[in-house]
DNA sequence: CAGTACTCGTTGCAAATGTGACGATCTATT
DNA sequence: AATAGATCGTCACATTTGCAACGAGTACTG
């Protein structure tokens, strides 16, 4: 008889939870992007942006960095190319004016309107395939997470 | 009294599973990854490369891409960078002259035990701090998003 | 009010990633 | 055997991302 703690436990990548948290996510990530890309053509940062604005109404660059996990650059280039698009526009605060406010155009509020009626959708039907009770437990292992991080 | 189906439901992004799940393995894997950043000075593709081949053995890159999900190319530099610093070796196979099978030298072998220590500590401490509910709940969770995908 | 330190958003540059094509090799069909 | 088609791993190229520094503006401090 021995337990030698100096042996290797192999690590199983397949079960490793940052590995299967990682994989999950991207595949479902994907496939939500597949449909704003096909159908609109907005790459990740720009759908965040988009969504934020659309939830908040009138934000500023930083807030919306903030409120949707993303790195200043990722938002300038997103505000910079909705922006084009017509989809949203600046207004240099009068208070401060280092400040841009960001708010949707009418074009960009549709956009919005109907990818937030797609994405609502797009979570019911995988919720639904989950099962209400791989739905339940899925919710609370991300709010678990959530309270950790 | 009204119940307008075009009326907006406002997707409120920290609630919407597909960006919640995203932001939760993220962090997740950013804490991992600083640990075989800053001891080892690996990048993603590396260490999943190495803990692939630590798990499997000897592997095609093209095996080692399916297991980890990873894209060829990832694959290939990752084995560049892996092959220069001696940590795994390649030999042609005499079957198909295609292939290289790969296998970890001592060296690499020797780093992939301490980090498969490492990361199942990482993984042990996560989930303690989940608690056993949480753990139980997250694991099942993710089972069942994986039967989906 | 000067002077310093900070914040906001953008840009240049470098690093990381994805795409498509390639040479070499193997397999299948005839 | 010869051809056509597939697979393996790599490379050149374009795109995406992250990092550091910047100009413009504000806040704090004496």
């Amino acid at each position: 008889m021995e337990s030698d703690m100096t042996e290797t436990l192999p690590l199983i990548l397949e079960d490793f939870i940052p590995y299967r948290l990682n994989k999950a996510a991207e595949a479902v990530s994907q496939r939500f992007a597949g449909i704003y890309r096909d159908r609109y053509g907005l790459t990740r940062p720009e759908w965040r942006t988009l969504a934020t604005l659309g939830q908040f109404g009138i934000l500023t660059a930083t807030a919306i960095g903030t409120h949707s996990s993303m790195h200043k650059t990722k938002v300038s280039r997103a505000v910079f190319t909705l922006e084009s698009r017509r989809w949203l526009s600046r207004k240099r605060d009068d208070m401060d004016r280092r400040i841009e406010n960001l708010q949707l155009t009418p074009a960009g509020r549709k956009a919005y309107t109907e990818l937030a009626k797609v994405a609502h959708l797009f979570e019911a039907e995988l919720l639904s395939n989950l099962g209400s009770k791989g739905e339940k437990e899925l919710k609370a292992g991300l709010a678990a997470l959530e309270a950790l991080l």
